[in-house]
RNA sequence: GCUCGCGUAGCUCAGUUGGUUAGAGCAGCUGCCUUACAAGCAGCAGGCCAGGGGUUCGAGUCCCUUCGCGAGCACCA
């Protein structure tokens, strides 16, 4: 398995003469900083490139929006994947570990308005001297050209990007920091971003299109599908009336009546007898008197509200779906700021009273509008206050609107069911971790409502590599991009020149325009596997990487991410783009709540890896299984700590006890086998367990064994491994405990890096990370597990015995009399010296046969 | 409304294809300076496995059902 380019080749067993180096009061202070650099010195975790893809494990590791700060969350959900890594490592795999920054857009727009005090206008010239404010006011931000606002953008991603590297060393991840960090900002993921767009172009897989489009007023761009929430939102219930040609009133029920002016249809189910002998004629709108059809539609819903809806451009995605269906005509209100028009509509009847409404916000407009319908005497009754859901965009604070906009999609089976049922059985195609997260992947494909938006009204992030033809008038012309040749990527439409054109033709008559938008961040990390794996750039690397073998991440993002490259990569490869996706679950607080920074209840990473170190916090993320919530709670870092200083004594000890022949050879004695037996389990059960990406089951084994190792056989064999039983047992026991730690160390190491790293320096040559994953072959197979567990038994009883009469461990005992089948005193019988040596017996050992369980009395000295 | 997960000791969780007496850690209690470790060690106690009904020789485990908690999706006139 080892790979020739390994730094070390390890060995089964302990080398023969190895020097053996203890500190005299080993500590867990300062281990991260130690080896860490050591293993960055060292190259440890440096990919090099194999033979054959069978020797690779590449992971699409999340790249963290560096934006944002890190909580206890992600270090569990970061440390589960670098426990995989490190497994797969020590398997002998060239292990591809990635770490990309995911930097462009909004959220990297928003830390530098706050942080520097200046907003992004595009019509504000370039300044190269621009230094930003020294004392940011937020309300009074500087209006800087885009190239500045970028140009800023880039300096405080920098700054987070190495408090993010730092803490991650800190953690111990394994990451290829030298040759695979990556940033979705980068000139590669700039490019990869643009050729795999225009690729989609060309295949008809993206499009651009003007249509009805889901839009945040406070950010003022589109948002897709992927990034909205539905929320809770108080309103109210108004019952208005229309009025057919003879006057009688035809009442709705709306809770937004502020959109009464961009009404353009009244719409009943077909079935509905109420609104039969209505269907085919006309109602007038109250207060402006717009003339507007009845018709029917089996979307609308007879026992929602009055059963009759009235149809706006847009209130939500019911009404485009009737203004498509039944061709009704635009007529809209409401501007992308999220203000009603300034502008009176020119389809109004009577206009006047609309100059109440002009230029308000949703909010004002209404209770203007209710002034005017109440004047009029349309409405019916008092407004009835409701809670109704409302969709907002994930990171804004307001409703989202719909407007008309052009914007580029990506299909992705939201319109098309071929392709819908082509990404589900994508989705079926992978290894699900945990397996229940594959219903998520399904649910949100099954709910799609239309294709994937991908561009965005903002400044920060990837253009769009198009530009449009300027005709005669001025106004461009989207029906005529004009691609940027493949070569020429990365371009940036707002200062590089189409071909065919020179910047002097900008924005002129007969010239052109560029593409002002961006995509959105989704639409540049959906590339991950492609930036990551040298898709376009590396094609060794594309053939030994790709598809990858594994995919970690958190629950929230499978609709967006996960989904997204599984979108790229049926596209471009007609492949899923990974074998595995890894699921992790949230930290939750411990009253179960999700931990947010409003709540005031985050825990800051730094604080707790300084607190309790990197082996104890990462011991306590491994005990969390893959995709469960877990609540935060110190006392498990408090244990993985202990665990970790349980190490480092218990290494200690076994090497200080003495040299002594090595190997297996020596090892004869009947205990020493039976516990090594029971380590050979153990290594099965952890090997099946990692093979599963269940780390938890292979720590709780690896563990579960250390305790007793150190609790019950150290214990046991102490006396003996010293010599008291002669040159031959005591040969036994030290070849059998420098094997069994020997294994255990290696067993641990993928958990504990630090602690692991740290006592294999004291007596091995390289590191432990580079050493092979234990196989049970190592371990001799003919112990039998039985004689350990029988004399633990025993031991119990002993120290139950002193416990109970309330003396010390080492209080003497007269004499023993145990009693239990046959077979345990057969197999008790070899061991009796280790037993009396620790039980301090120095009397007579009896044995009686019995039905019973094995059970032990003795008679302590002077009772 | 649809879907998924969960409900086991005071707390956090294990519990393999059904199989002796349901486990661990933490917390609690009782003790112990025991030459690796007092940030340690030994021991003790603690459970109607959410409720009900079934299948079975046998159910924490399988089926049905009720309740509770969490999550995802949808709806949102």
């Amino acid at each position: 398995m080892t790979a020739p380019t390994r730094s070390t080749v390890p060995t089964a067993t302990p080398q023969s003469g190895a020097v053996v180096a203890v500190p005299d009061r080993p500590a867990l202070e300062g281990l991260e900083d130690k080896w860490s650099q050591r293993w960055q010195a060292d190259g440890i975790y440096t990919f090099r490139r194999p033979e054959s893809r069978e020797q690779v494990f590449s992971i699409d590791t999340p790249p963290p929006t560096v934006s944002g700060s890190l909580h206890v969350g992600h270090v569990f959900s970061y440390t589960h994947t670098d426990l995989v890594a490190r497994y797969q490592r020590m398997q002998g795999k060239h292990v591809l570990y990635p770490m990309g920054w995911d930097d462009n857009g909004l959220p990297t727009e928003r830390r530098v308005q706050n942080y520097y005090g200046v907003r992004c206008d595009p019509s504000v010239p370039y300044d190269p001297d621009f230094t930003p404010p020294a004392k940011p006011d937020p309300k009074r931000q500087v209006s800087i050209s885009r190239k500045n606002f970028i140009e800023l953008c880039h300096e405080l991603t920098q700054v987070d990007e190495q408090a993010f590297e730092n803490l991650w060393r800190t953690l111990g991840l394994s990451v290829d920091w030298d040759n695979h960090l990556y940033a979705t900002i980068s000139t590669d993921a700039l490019r990869i971003s643009q050729k795999a767009f225009l690729r989609n172009v060309e295949r008809d897989e993206a499009y651009l299109a003007e249509a009805p489009t889901v839009w945040d007023v406070t950010f003022q761009t589109a948002v897709a599908q992927a990034e909205q929430e539905a929320r809770d939102y108080p309103g109210h219930y108004h019952r208005v009336a229309f009025h057919r040609p003879g006057g009688e009133p035809v009442h709705i029920e709306t809770t937004r009546p502020e959109l009464l002016p961009s009404v353009c249809a009244l719409i009943a189910h077909p079935d509905d007898s109420r609104y039969q002998a209505l269907f085919g004629t006309t109602v007038t709108s109250p207060v402006f008197g717009v003339e507007i059809p009845v018709l029917s539609h089996p979307a609308a819903e007879p026992d929602k509200g009055a059963g009759i809806a009235m149809c706006c451009t847009f209130g939500d995605a019911t009404d485009v779906q009737w203004w498509r269906e039944l061709q009704l005509p635009t007529r809209t209100v409401i501007q992308r700021d999220g203000r009603l028009a300034r502008e009176t509509p020119d389809w109004l009847v009577n206009a006047e009273p609309y100059a109440q409404l002009a230029g308000k916000t949703p909010f004002s407009a209404r209770e203007a509008m209710v002034a005017l319908l109440r004047a009029s005497g349309d409405l019916a009754g008092e407004p009835t206050p409701t809670t109704r859901k409302a969709n907002f965009y994930e990171k804004g604070d307001k409703p989202l609107e719909i407007v008309s906009s052009r914007q580029w999609y990506i299909r992705n089976g939201g319109r098309d069911d071929d392709l819908k049922q082509a990404l589900l059985r994508r989705g079926e195609e992978l290894n699900w971790v945990p397996d229940h997260m594959k219903h998520r992947y399904a649910n949100w494909v099954n709910g799609l409502n239309g294709d994937w938006l991908i561009s965005r009204q903002r400044y920060f992030g990837v253009p769009f590599p198009v530009w449009y033809p300027v005709d005669a008038e001025g106004e461009p012309d989207h029906t005529r991009p004009i691609f940027a040749a493949a070569e020429t990527l990365p371009v940036d439409p707002s200062s590089d020149v189409p071909p065919g054109y020179t910047e002097q033709q900008r924005g002129l008559p007969g010239g052109f325009v560029g593409d002002p938008d961006i995509m959105d961040t989704w639409a540049t990390s959906s590339l991950t596997p492609q930036i990551v794996c040298g898709w376009d750039s590396d094609p060794e690397l594309w053939r030994l990487t790709f598809p990858m073998d594994f995919a970690p991440q958190a629950h929230e993002i499978i609709r967006t991410w996960v989904f997204g490259r599984v979108v790229r990569a049926h596209f471009e490869e007609h492949h899923v783009p990974w074998k595995t996706v890894a699921v992790s679950g949230f930290v939750v607080d411990p009253d179960r709540k999700k931990m947010s920074k409003s709540l005031g209840n985050t825990i800051v990473p730094t604080d707790i890896l300084q607190r309790y170190g990197a082996d104890a916090v990462r011991w306590r993320a491994a005990m969390t299984r893959p995709g469960m919530d877990s609540p935060f709670e110190e006392t498990g870092m408090k244990v993985g700590r202990r665990l970790a200083m349980k190490v480092l004594n218990a290494s200690k000890f076994v090497l200080g006890i003495g040299e002594g022949p090595l190997g297996t050879e020596a090892i004869t004695e009947a205990v020493d086998l039976s516990m090594l037996a029971g380590l050979r389990r153990v290594v099965q059960r952890a090997t099946a367990s990692f093979e599963a990406f269940d780390y938890s089951t292979a720590l709780e084994v690896a563990e579960r064994f250390f305790w007793s190792f150190c609790d019950d056989y150290l214990e046991l064999v102490k006396e003996r491994a010293y010599g008291a039983q002669g040159d031959g047992p005591a040969a036994s026991a030290r070849a059998a405990l420098r094997l069994a730690l020997d294994v255990q160390l290696r067993l641990f190491a993928p958990f504990m890096p630090y602690v692991t790293e740290e006592v294999w320096s004291w007596w091995r040559d390289g590191s432990v990370h580079l050493s092979r994953w234990p196989v049970a072959d190592e371990l001799p197979g003919d112990g039998d597990p039985a004689v350990l567990a029988d004399v633990s038994e025993v031991l119990m009883g002993i120290r139950g015995a002193k416990s109970t009469a309330k003396v010390s461990m080492k209080t003497e005992a007269a004499s023993a009399a145990v009693s239990g089948p046959q077979a345990s005193l057969e197999r008790l019988e070899p061991v009796l010296g280790d037993l009396t040596a620790v039980g301090r017996i120095v009397g007579d050992v009896t044995t009686t046969a019995t039905e019973g369980p094995l059970h032990v009395e003795i008679v302590l000295v002077g009772q």
